[in-house]
DNA sequence: CCCCTTAGGTGTTTAGC
DNA sequence: GCTAACAACCTAAGGGG
């Protein structure tokens, strides 16, 4: 139980990261007092100060003008002044900042350019576009590894796997496999290959529950990703998920050794291929505490695992019935 | 509550067109 | 490339200690 209310909210704080960027600028400074004599202070945004109407005590000063430094007394003042460009946009991946090179080829004056000129132009629009794509798929792979990082740490996946998660999206992204997917979902893709193949396998549940996307979309990025990329993943093996279920329900040592030999024996008999690897681990568990006569209900593993209790039931009885059968 | 069974729906894989 | 059979899993409903 306190498992799951660990990952609600980790996943709020991540969804409330979004939004922070937007909201540190406002102004708060409404509510300030005086510290002399009480009374309100204002923010005088125009000399950087704040002031106590007051008295006149100086609260704060040198503070950041973010206004204009010149002064203008009507709009065409205004505008013959104001010499920035248009408000920065979080829809284009530099914000908007980056600098274009217009394609008609004409000079300031509208004037065509000579020949050697409109080729010096257009190189020059080649390199440009070249360190803009540079940066935007830096950009992108600094988010991704944002990312990564977050959902392996809510995971408590270690150090190696990030890094292999890091080297799968860093040659997703090489590959140009990322037009058409998001970010996120290749990211959370990464993260679950490189976790199967580091031998840390966590389940797709875990994976979106921790992640923005849902299960169609990372299921079907991490097949076009294995398969683009040609990444060899074996099924997972049941017994690696073993040891984190019995010490999420607080089980003992003999519980896992149990569950071990069960799936072996399961193996010996050949009823592991097929069947969820998770759905084993989670009967094995199950089975090996029951022998250990250690309490756990099936619902609690059905819990801790994200399988239903239907499959419990029906795995740990094949499982029971392959160890009757070597023993 | 805990466990079990059954039925019906869904999604994946494979054989055959 | 499409369809049908298929196995595994899920949810839901209902029943016994």
């Amino acid at each position: 139980m306190s498992d799951t209310t660990i990952r609600t909210t980790e996943t709020e704080q991540t969804g409330n990261r979004e939004t922070t960027e937007s909201t540190t600028e406002r102004e708060s400074t409404s509510e300030q007092v005086c510290p002399e004599c009480g009374g309100n202070l204002v923010t005088d945004s125009e000399h950087g100060e704040t002031v106590c109407r007051e008295c006149g005590l100086v609260v704060e000063e040198n503070e950041i003008d973010r206004g204009p430094e010149w002064r203008a007394f009507n709009s065409s003042e205004k505008d013959e002044k104001s010499r920035v460009g248009s408000p920065t946009t979080n829809m284009m991946h530099d914000k908007g900042l980056s600098t274009n090179i217009g394609w008609q080829d004409k000079d300031a004056y509208g004037r065509s350019l000579s020949s050697s000129q409109r080729q010096k132009m257009q190189r020059l629009r080649t390199w440009n576009e070249r360190f803009r794509t540079r940066n935007s798929k830096e950009r992108n792979l600094k988010q991704a590894l944002g990312e990564i990082d977050r959902m392996a740490s809510a995971l408590g996946l270690p150090e190696t796997v990030r890094e292999t998660a890091s080297v799968i999206y860093r040659r997703a992204l090489d590959e140009d496999l990322l037009p058409g997917r998001s970010i996120e979902g290749v990211a959370t893709a990464s993260l679950y290959a490189a976790a199967r193949q580091s031998g840390n396998p966590r389940s797709i549940d875990e994976m979106i529950a921790v992640s923005r996307v849902d299960d169609m979309e990372m299921t079907r990025t991490y097949r076009y990703i294995i398969r683009e990329l040609n990444l060899e993943i074996k099924p997972a093996d049941p017994e690696s998920y073993v040891p984190r279920f019995v010490s999420d329900l607080d089980l003992s040592d003999e519980v896992e050794r149990g569950a071990r030999e069960l799936l072996e024996d399961g193996r010996q008999a050949g009823l592991l291929s097929g069947k969820s690897p998770v759905g084993l681990a989670a009967a094995a568990v199950y089975a090996a505490a029951l022998l250990a006569n250690e309490k756990v209900t099936q619902s609690q593993v059905s819990d801790v695992a994200s399988i239903s209790e239907v499959t419990i039931r029906n795995r740990y009885k094949e499982l029971l019935e392959a160890k009757q059968v070597s023993a």
